[in-house]
DNA sequence: TTGTATGCGTTATCAA
DNA sequence: TTGATAACGCATACAA
């Protein structure tokens, strides 16, 4: 019981492959009476175009690749990764376009590149340096950066990390805190060298130094609640414990948040807590969270208007960073 | 610029096409030394077979659809939707095979399953009666039902949904509550007939009718907190409020609680409130979210698994409705 | 308006 | 061990 193809609809409409190809393809080509007559006997056949061939025919496969640094598993534990997907999804399906994920294979981002069927990609913070850049280039596909250092030749998407950073800062500081500690993204080595954890942190790091303030302890964190309990136990494992916390992430500071609770620790009068996204959880926390938003969603949006641009031939180039905003909830207060 | 093909690697390293493809995918076929050339000369052209055309070929796309009933705008915004994908993702990793995320195209599924170029389905709720069931088997696609009803021939993922309502129930009951309210899952129209939300919906009917409970008072919801927004507003504009709300899936059960505590209801002394899923978020917020427990990865992960046999050949069965469990946190309080 | 023939890039069969 | 060559299933330029 093989799959109806082409010819059968073609023999059994007593018309060619090609009649049947333009009756789904190019109805406007033939006779109505054709179309209708194919379409019939497709329809009665329970035929379907088969998607490998037509891609390899069209040279386009319908779907585009969502690159992400890490396992699926890893990735979506970051409920800003939903709202992100969210973002490009819309847009997808405006113009009918799947979504392929895409993580590493056996760690390596660029064989996941080759295997891909895919008419172009978003990727997710890919690091300056990082050959996968290479592997896109070569072999011609579009592709838009989300929260990644700016590419020669690749258009990026991101926002203000800076300035959110530095609003944080100095809200904090506007509070009266002066023993401020960071709680950083990913790994000690990659910190200072790029990404937005390097923008953040240069903006933390300008605000408070320019108030007079002493440099923030940094204590390395991901974008996981696990990440942000642990790094509130790094944090008061010190005999010198901060009045405030600026994190890079919300999840981070939830989890932080929670972990602090825990530990008698009283919210927000003994210890103030910014986070960064403004994922929704965010306000429906205990204390709702005080954080740098961005706009999650309009980034996979904008990512993918981008993309289909360019799958449509135009040349895209960088917009401007999205703008960011403090939101000032109940996780900060005065230092006492 | 075009592609670097395979006969240009085989034309550069002066042999046949299909040694070429044998060094990729058969090296022990032939001779070391003549694998590690042509793969040299493919290194150097930076050739990367082309995978619409190993698929077509292959009869393997190497990847699997996730096929979800709503947009990916709208499926997203749940939670449990990321662990379920996490899941899936766990297994699809550990047999090289990527994901790809299939909403309905222009309102069909039907039409969108046939343009997915991937070895099989995962489908989330598919209700009895859909058609895309038919166009599964008349494509002979291998597919993995999650949380739908049981159909002849196609393997399921099921959670005891019944049984876990039942332990809400009752433990609402044990506290005391009487007058208990149901926040539904989907529309009116789909209730009652089947799937997941009248399986709950019996579990707890059947377990207050039992404890001579009068017939608890049912909303519709969805599984975002803004439809959660509304059943408690729609409850609290009845004259008679309820003392205890039984909530089918988490994100109601939050969103029910935010609107509750803007409304000064105080939680859980008014108002207890029990979840369903227990997702991550339900043990962050305030006051801790009473919730029966689902394995929302495992269910993913054994929908995975099954679907990686079903492929391979082997002839699968749908397994046992994995057990849940009632989590007694801080949303549920005896009876004033 | 319809049919024929070729290309898409691999994999795999069968000879050599 | 390697090399021609036929599928794979469809789309489309070109011919009729």
């Amino acid at each position: 019981m093989s799959r109806v193809r082409i010819a059968d609809v073609a023999k059994a409409a007593r018309v060619s492959n090609a009649t049947v190809s333009f009756a789904f393809n190019k109805p406007q080509e033939i006779s109505e009476a054709t179309v209708k007559r194919v379409m019939a006997v497709a329809h009665r056949l329970g035929y379907t175009p088969h998607p490998t061939a037509r891609s390899l025919s069209t040279k386009r496969s319908g779907s585009i690749g969502f690159l992400i640094p890490q396992s699926v598993e890893v990735v979506f534990a970051n409920p800003f990764v939903s709202d992100l997907i969210r973002g490009v999804g819309e847009i997808c399906e405006q113009h009918d376009l799947t979504m392929l994920l895409v993580p590493p294979l056996n760690g390596s981002l660029e064989s996941a590149i080759g295997r891909a069927a895919v008419d172009g990609f978003i990727s997710l913070g890919l690091n300056t340096g990082d050959r996968s850049l290479d592997t896109l280039r070569r072999l011609g596909l579009p592709c838009i950066l989300v929260d990644a250092d700016p590419q020669p030749g690749i258009a990026t998407i991101n926002i203000d990390d800076f300035g959110g950073a530095a609003a944080a800062a100095a809200h904090l500081l506007e509070l009266g805190h002066r023993r401020i500690a960071v709680v950083g993204l990913g790994e000690p080595r990659d910190r200072g060298e790029s990404g937005i954890g390097a923008r953040r942190l240069a903006g933390y790091r300008q605000t408070i130094r320019a108030a007079g303030g002493a440099p923030p302890r940094v204590v390395p964190a991901g974008v996981t609640f696990a990440s942000g309990q642990a790094a509130f136990r790094q944090l008061w494992r010190a005999k010198h414990h901060p009045t405030a916390v600026l994190a890079m992430s919300d999840m981070a500071a939830i989890g932080l948040m929670a972990t602090a609770r825990e530990h008698g620790v009283l919210l927000p009068e003994e210890l103030s807590v910014v986070g960064y996204d403004d994922i929704p959880m965010a306000s429906w926390v205990t204390p709702t969270l005080t954080t740098v938003r961005q706009p999650i969603a309009e980034k996979g949006r904008q990512a993918a208007r981008l993309l289909v641009a360019q799958l449509g031939g135009k040349h895209v180039r960088s917009p401007q960073p999205l703008a960011t905003e403090l939101v000032i909830r109940e996780s900060t207060a005065r230092h006492r």
